[in-house]
DNA sequence: TTGAAAGCGGTACCAC
DNA sequence: GTGGTACCGCTTTCAA
């Protein structure tokens, strides 16, 4: 069925057909219902791939994403059901595209055109994905910031203060002795930005309020966890309270420190940056700065389609603070 | 820049580039490279719109699934990431569509040809989407299976059976009194096949194995399971064995029986159907079949794949019946 | 108010 | 081995 097919039927030309579906140009209401009734009737829906050839849009934005070599967190995917969701209101479909800056898949979405804009997650302090995008002039928004944030669109959780915000809330319950869960080797090695900026942020805090501690590497799952809380407490039997950014790692922390017989939080205090959904799952729950990762992708998307549309783009970027919800796994420190 | 940019440039025709790029027809090796060099100086790449128009295929792949109305569960969003991963090996990128059989989205993937092919998630017992894409001829697979699943190609857990060899595990443990933890009530009201199919295993097997046991509806979080675990021991307080499809709530399960006093496994053994992320998290670890989120991802894409491509499909489904993995949430009865 | 026709950027058939 | 050209299905300018 093409534009071509409803136009013979209809006994007027393809164009009044488009202009009557567009309404870019006036249609007489006599032609107008014909047009539809022909319409309704062999169920006619216009050819995508014609339209984007012929109008330089797709009505499609991207999702760059890293492949994921495990597993993808909760708060990762989340923030893509958000994302999608948001996107689907607007009539925009949202393209998957795991890979790197060097990728095919990533070629193609862009060299291609295959969608208008593009959304890249998991930010790195140094970013090739980034870099590519901004010598190509493609419009497209990070979840996330580089080291040189400005000139980019994009949303992130400011994980420095939010860190010192839960480093804070265990100063103030009189701990002293921290221990960071942080995300993996690898991860932070390459220069992962939230890993990145929130150790930066534990090491201010412990400065600012005169605490000890040391952060620590954790893959992302249960039994790393545990081994985590093995390590915490071999360096330092004296640690009370830990700060995590690893959500996936959390159930194992929970088990290690059982196994290692300390309460939580009569003997532990635990908080940290976690979605919702698994603060809430281990017990006790978890007090910590529970991540929005679907208004993230939400707002990702209207920064998008603000750099997409003609109108320039007032707002460039957001920066998230949520504040720590608290529930039962911190305490006061044991006099 | 265009195919016709490159030929000027390289001084041969728009075809002669075209199949230089393709390989569909032999090009002279001086050509060939003349032409190649060009296009690399210009980073040429054919534009995906024009492509398809012209192919009359998309090589994108649709995955349509129900909008979130709270959080997509981790099972879901697991198997959509082994999805877009596999699709891309294949070359193949992944347009996402929420939304249901009247939905606008949904019109869009099929109706606008926007994709080559679609996979349904979410299937119900009866589909109206899958009666739709049937009525179109559309390329489609199911993930789940409707109450007829002859006809269409699709890839499925046995849940029935599943819950069935849980239930069996239970009782050669010698446990009496059972519960199944299921999904929400919504879910199972509008036919949900995963919740339907496994609730029928249980009560065949309560009566296979003469054992005495009840269904619960249970939303997708902790918090009710919470209060699924406090219904069901107030329903009946000799309740030693749990058979649990709900993923989502397993932490809140947890933590009611601990709530209730109740040791696991000491005093209630735990079992049922969930990802090996959750069943690890938890302590003790849920003795449960792992899904294999990823694995159902692959082979949907696979099965699309073949029905999309020129050869007749020789496989049209996948049921499959992963084992019990063993860990620590399951033990014998008190005698 | 409407129609004809020239694009959009490729592909592939028909010639030579 | 290569060039010319008619499509693919829709949008939009130009003309009437």
């Amino acid at each position: 069925m093409t534009i071509g097919e409803i136009a013979r039927r209809a006994r007027v030309s393809r164009s009044t057909v488009s202009y009557a579906l567009s309404g870019k140009r006036p249609v007489s209401e006599a032609t107008r219902l014909r047009i539809q009734r022909v319409i309704d009737e062999m169920g006619y829906q216009p050819n995508a791939s014609a339209r984007a050839l012929a109008r330089g849009e797709t009505r499609t934005l991207g999702l760059v994403f890293p492949p994921a070599s495990t597993h993808y967190t909760d708060m990762q995917l989340d923030f893509i059901g958000g994302l999608v969701d948001a996107a689907a209101v607007r009539d925009y479909d949202v393209l998957m595209s795991p890979g790197g800056a060097e990728d095919r898949t990533f070629h193609r979405l862009i060299g291609e055109r295959r969608v208008d804009g593009a959304i890249l997650m998991e930010i790195r302090l140094q970013d090739a994905r980034v870099d590519r995008m901004r010598a190509t002039g493609f419009p497209f928004v990070t979840i996330g910031r580089t080291a040189q944030p400005d000139g980019t669109s994009w949303v992130d959780l400011d994980h420095g203060r939010l860190v010192q915000h839960c480093v804070q809330h265990l100063a103030q319950l009189g701990h002293r002795r921290l221990a960071l869960v942080n995300r993996s080797e690898e991860l932070i090695r390459a220069g992962y930005e939230s890993a990145r900026r929130g150790q930066d942020g534990f090491e201010r805090a412990l400065a600012e309020h005169e605490l000890t501690g040391r952060s620590y590497q954790c893959g992302d799952d249960a039994a790393s966890g545990e081994a985590c809380v093995e390590r915490i407490l071999s360096d330092d039997p004296g640690v009370t309270g830990i700060v995590t950014l690893n959500e996936a790692a959390l159930g194992g922390l929970y088990r290690g420190l059982g196994t290692a017989g300390r309460e939580i939080p009569r003997d532990m205090s635990v908080t940290g940056i976690v979605g919702s959904r698994w603060a809430e799952a281990v017990t006790p729950a978890l007090t910590a700065a529970d991540v929005p990762s679907r208004e993230m992708g939400r707002i990702a998307i209207d920064l998008l389609l603000e750099r997409i549309g003609p109108s320039a783009a007032p707002l460039r970027h957001r920066l998230l603070t949520p504040p720590i919800s608290l529930r039962a796994s911190t305490g006061p420190a044991a006099p």
